[in-house]
DNA sequence: AATCGTTATTTCTTTAAAAATATAACGATA
DNA sequence: TATCGTTATATTTTTAAAGAAATAACGATT
């Protein structure tokens, strides 16, 4: 009878099943674990630079994936106003919103696909 | 009613949901796709160094993927051999199958986890 | 002992990604 | 119209990862 995958590896060392997961179209992802976290620190703050700053993330950075999400939305998920009273700022719009709370549903889906197949592992 | 995510998402640019699995141990991966594929052309030629040439790897790279899934093993899944009438070579262990049958399965069963939510972006 | 191609390892170089920097445009407000 | 902090963008610099190159050790075979 052929070992088990718990006879093979060191379980002392508590290995787990990880991952990743995002949203592409034509292998270029738009909508992974950033840009959720950058979307809902905009939404707190208003601005791209200051959510941007909060994550330790370039600027630059920021506006790309915001940008690049735009991309792949049929309007805009986040508004850029330039200029005004405080120079300007960003809102995120209810779309942004309901794509967050899809995120965060995928992601409670996936942790327990991950667990499943960490248990899995011991048998 | 709030609006749906097929109802955001740019659907005609065809998203999808993908992601990647490893297995990892205090943070540090170490079985991934990268590693499997490695094994699998170890066992078929017998040679690391083959098998990362085949893969475009450097051997420098595939020499640290195995020795880093071999730190994980309760026993070594690839044995090199240093000299020899052919220089040396690597043989893999029973061991490293039984891992790279788990790996097919495992991905199996994500393949078949992104499918279903792919799909389901579109309800 | 000479040969072979591999493993094992270090060092150097290249490349790519990320970050930092700089600057123009913007428009509400005072 | 002067100010403000932001968006938008290009350019430069830094950093980290990857790759290339070089070298010693190895041992079965001849």
């Amino acid at each position: 009878m052929a070992k088990k995958v718990k006879d093979i590896l060191e379980m002392s060392k508590h290995p787990v099943v990880n991952g990743s997961l995002w949203l592409e179209s034509g292998d270029k992802r738009f909508f992974g674990p950033g840009p959720v976290e950058l979307l809902e620190r905009i939404a707190e703050t208003g601005s791209i630079r200051q959510a941007a700053k909060e994550m330790q993330m370039s600027y630059k950075k920021a506006w790309e994936l915001i940008n690049n999400l735009n991309a792949h939305t049929t309007s805009p998920v986040v508004i850029p106003q330039t200029g005004g009273e405080k120079g300007g700022g960003s809102i995120v719009t209810p779309e942004a919103l309901e794509l967050i709370q899809y995120h965060r549903e995928l992601r409670k889906r996936f942790k327990a696909f991950l667990e499943k197949e960490t248990k899995n592992l011991s048998y």
